[in-house]
Formats: structure tokens, sequence, C-alpha cells
DNA sequence: GTCTATAACCTGATAGAC
DNA sequence: GTCTATCAGGTTATAGAC
């Protein structure tokens, strides 16, 4: 009975391109990346990117869109639960967000930076307010503080959570802060941030 | 003698492509952006970029340091000031940069994106991190809170007035927040910022 | 200084051998 | 499926007329 060999990588082709593309897109942007980048990062020739994604749009679709919902499909179960307490939701939020985010740094800029650089490719199709203003999160916020726009205190928990991570190349690559500092401020701010979000919706 | 005729707009060639050149790399990134583009926008022929400006990459760099100057320049004199108080500060900072920022809303997003696709270029030269632990602003808040790493302040105040503007393309162009609605959210902001900041620096 | 024409190069995509 | 070789079109930069 034959099977595979085991210690096998079993890495389809298909898979290296994905993978390498995956890789140079967010590093470069769409437009900075030339396909021939993706196949030396992949160890693969040029004419196969065209054998299997047809063209660089195409590749590069199918990354974003993953992208796309890594970012968001983390965010929006947490503030659509029905079963759980603000207080609950502000701390997953920060939590999971931030622990994904510490694996996937550049995800954030990457993605605000191609939705900017081409919105007439995302009109309609990220409704990302209708998802936030219809959410059980806010109908919580909405009863707590019916005197202020829910969406500033969405923006601002959110603001928490990615600005650290956008403003990273300023920091760390342009600035000076090491990478140990920014890791060990993130895993404090797992904790700071479900604290102030909870200060500040008591305000007045 | 000779004078300029009144009503000449005055604008000299060398500046219609500066201005050009703003226009279509803010919009489209170095790497978007076509030289072509930068001519026709300015109403001129390609060559003249080159006579002005000897290549695309020294014409970028020109706009480039102009926006981060614009970016930086407005909020690092209000942090290093040693004679305001620190909740001036706050106040300073969100009414001054949100006002500007609502004048240039692509501006946090575009230096951020740049200095990502090649921080090679930026770095050691936007001391951020440096200018902000040296500040007086960041004194003012050791004083206030010792057992706090500062920058947490710092990055979570910035965040509350820069992220809004990162989203813009994502909550207005891609999702449907009007433009009237993004601009009364961020007038509110003005004041609502200090009195968040002021709060959750008394949090424990 | 400003233009047209073109050089020199780069990039995405494909043809065709293996 | 994978490779080499190459095409077709686009892009930056420059030469040279005016």
């Amino acid at each position: 009975m034959p099977r595979k060999k085991i210690a096998e990588p079993d890495i389809t082709t298909e898979e290296k391109i994905k993978e390498a593309a995956r890789k140079v897109f967010m590093k470069k942007g769409y437009a900075g990346t030339r396909t021939r980048d993706i196949a030396e990062e992949a160890g693969l020739n040029l004419a196969l990117l065209n054998y299997y994604f047809r063209s660089k749009e195409k590749l590069f679709e199918i990354v974003m869109m993953e992208k796309v919902q890594k970012l968001f499909g983390i965010i929006a179960p947490i503030l659509t639960d029905t079963s759980t307490t603000l207080e609950k939701k502000i701390e997953l939020a920060a939590g999971n967000y931030i622990a994904m985010l510490m694996e996937n740094p550049d995800l954030p800029l990457f993605v605000m930076s191609e939705i900017r650089n081409n919105p007439e490719r995302f009109a309609n199709k990220v409704q990302a307010v209708k998802l936030i203003q219809e959410s059980h999160f806010v109908k919580q916020i909405k009863e707590k503080r019916p005197d202020i726009n829910p969406l500033h205190f969405v923006i601002s928990l959110l603001g928490m959570i990615l600005f650290p991570f956008i403003a990273r190349p300023v920091l760390q690559d342009a600035g000076n802060l090491s990478a140990k500092a920014f890791q060990n401020m993130m895993e404090e701010r797992k904790a700071l941030i479900p604290l102030w979000i909870k200060a500040l919706m008591k305000a007045r």
C-alpha cells in the first residue's frame, strides 16, 4: 500500500508560491513587488507563478483576502458575541488581538495601506462600520454611555491595540526601540488596555 | 522699473512639479507612482521633472522629508515645552494635531507606509523614540505615574489621535461612514481625548 | 526652459522544449 | 509540471531641436 514518505515536507509548489507571495507582498506592498522577487523567494521559476495563478493581480487578491480575513476575523466574533459582558469583550479583544498581532506585526499597516492605495477594489466589501454599529458590543456601550457616540470607544480600543503595531516601523526600524522592548510593552498592554478602557468609560 | 504683473499666480515650474508630486505620491505611494502621472498632474512635460529634480527618487525624497517634518513637527514642540503643564500639553496635542490632520488626513498612513516599505532609507534618521524619551512630557508623566512605562501613555495618546485617520480608508472608502460623520467625530475627539487621557492616568 | 523623440532598462506574461 | 528564452509593453531618464 503506497503512502507518502515520512519526514516529507509535503509542501506543494502552489503553496510554496503562496507563502513566498505572502512574505514579499507584506514587505513591499503590491506596487513595490516584482513577480521575480516572489519566484526567487520561493526558489522557483517565474513562469510557474503564471502557471498556477494566471497573474500577479490574481495572486495578490488571494493573499490580500487572507490578510483581511485574519485582521478582522479575530475581532468580529468577540464584538458580536451576545453571551459575554462588556468587560469580558474588552479583555478578550486586547488579549487575543495583541497575541495574534505579535505573530503578525505587519498585518495592520499592510491591510490599511493596500486599501488606501486601491479603495475601489474594496468598496462595499469590507463592511467594518456596519459590523461594528450592529454589534452586541455597541449595544452594551450605548446602555452604559448613551451620551457618547459608541464609535469613539470602539476606535479608541482598536487604536490602543493596533496603533503600536502601525507605528512599529517608526519606533523600531527608523527609531531606536529594540525588538525586545517592543515585545515587553505589548505584553504589558494586554492588561493595561482593559483597565484603561474601563476607566475612560467612567470618565465625565 | 520692471516688476511682476499684479494678479500673476507666480508659481514657478519647479513649484508646479513639487505640488503635483505631493498630490500623486500621497495618493499612490512611491512605488505606485509613475513620473508621467506627476507630469500630467502638473500640466507639464515629463522631461522637465528630470531637468529640475534629476530623478524620481530625488523628487520623492524632497516630498517625503516635507511630510515627515509636517507629521512630527507639530507634536515635537508641544511635548518638549518645559513651560506648560501636563494637562495643557495633552489638550494642545489633541487640539492642534487633529486640526492639522483634518486638513491632511492621508498624512499619517502615507508616512508610516513609506517608512515601512523602505525602512533602510530612514534608519537612524527619524529619532522619534529618543525625542519622546527625553521630552519634558515624559518627565512629567514619570512624576505622576512612576509605576508605568511612560511610552504607554504617549502611544495611547498618539493612537487616539492618529488611528482614526489611519483607519479612515477602511471606515470611509471601504466601509460606509460618511465624510461628514467622520469630521464630526474628529471634532468631538478634540475635547474627548484630553478627558480620557487624564482619566487613564489616574486609573489603578 | 521647454518640448519631442528615443534610448536603455525593467516587468509581467507566454511560447515551447523537456 | 518545470524550465529557459523571449516577447510586448511600459517606465525612467536623456539627447537634441527650438
